[in-house]
DNA sequence: ATTTGATTCAAACGACTGTTTGAAACAGGC
DNA sequence: GCCTGTTTCAAACAGTCGTTTGAATCAAAT
């Protein structure tokens, strides 16, 4: 099989890099030295860095939202007349993405790029993954509502970003967490770092809400 | 009083600049044109434009850290020999952090920021954190295992872990949260925001730890 | 072999970057 | 006023940056 073609060289590499260091730190010269390449071809095949960064995110995200959006369909296909549980909602949302993480291929780079991006405050990229995430957001959002009958709109939509940012930082320090929690490698497979995030966060949407005036020990 | 003085000027356009567009997008260029001071002030004052940063995180951090701890020991003492209550122990790590976000001169600019350096990967930036927050984790890290006995310690790192996402990602989108969430303005104190990070994480605490295979729907 | 479009190349443009330097200005003490 | 240390200044260094350009090379069809 031929060696691959340039437009892939630049978008793996680039991945890898960004994943690294960040999109503003790596340089497009960074990339084409890495992936062996001439400058010139990141403008002929993509047309600009911010375009580049664009599709490393894309390619990865949008088969892994579609799968999101194909597994919640069916769960709810199923579920027919009854309420959707809880833990089923969020194992679709969660383990296309962490699944990603256990691919040799792409494994850590794209889980840690991810996770990045959901921190990042580029006005153009910003705007880039609200409409990438766009359809995802609706159908989860409602699925959530659906799953927690009792709680407001408003909770839900705090407990979501909780989550969001339970499940980036995850994503962000996967490589971090075997150091930090102490556990063992064989232990830190994607499913228990799934079923995990789905403990954690489901109870956490089921929490009680307390009361506004939440009285405090006072210095 | 005499008008700001020249370290202070650029501590403080640095740190509204960094949390609005992240450190590398921001050059000391962009600092000093803001700050209306000379480029060679930044290495006179502060080395280097890596140690910028550092300051201007230390200067903020480390006053809500000695918060964080003084509390935590302050709720032991109280405590004696009955057990620490999950919630307070909580509030200790949250509030002193969300409390900032109120301060109308540092307000959303050091709260985005802080959010922010919990995702970065610099690795002088990482260790500088690590070394800012060893105290903290130590402590607080006792101090959750204390209140919640019947949870091994992986699980309670897996945990904080998960917590620290969600507090991150908190502070990093406090504007957001607003736009987002549906939430209106009068209801977005921080105060209730540390309420309901208490709630969700509290109760992600406390969840039931799954059976480690657990049962999917299979595709 | 020629034509055509696709792809890659090296050089260049116009900017920007963090760091350094020696001089000038400032401020306080004597 | 002089001395000393502190602070600010403008210029410069040696790079680096994303984008552009016209030419060369490649590849496929005729």
């Amino acid at each position: 099989m031929a060696k691959t073609d340039t437009k892939t060289r630049v978008l793996n590499t680039a991945e890898r890099l960004f994943a690294q260091k960040g999109f503003d730190a790596v340089s497009l010269r960074n990339i084409i030295a890495a992936a062996k390449v001439n400058l010139a071809a990141v403008h002929y095949h993509f047309g600009s860095k911010q375009a580049l960064v664009h599709a490393v995110i894309a390619r990865r995200l949008r088969p892994i939202n579609g799968e999101r959006l194909a597994k919640l369909a069916e769960i709810r296909a199923k579920s027919g007349r009854r309420p959707l549980k809880l833990e089923r909602v969020l194992d679709c949302l969660f383990r296309p993405l962490f699944r990603v993480q256990a691919d040799p291929k792409a494994g850590p780079t794209f889980a840690r790029l991810v996770g990045r991006v959901m921190g990042e405050r580029n006005e153009g990229l910003h705007k880039f993954m609200m409409g990438e995430l766009a359809e995802v957001i609706i159908q989860f959002g409602a699925a959530l509502e659906a799953a927690l009958p009792g709680l407001t709109k408003e909770e839900t939509d705090w407990r979501s970003h909780f989550m969001a940012g339970a499940m980036a930082h995850t994503l962000c320090n996967a490589d971090l967490l075997v150091r930090f929690t102490g556990t063992d490698a064989n232990a830190s497979d994607y499913e228990s770092t799934v079923r995990r995030l789905i403990d954690f966060t489901a109870a956490g949407f089921r929490a009680k809400v307390s009361p506004p005036t939440r009285p405090h020990k006072k210095k």
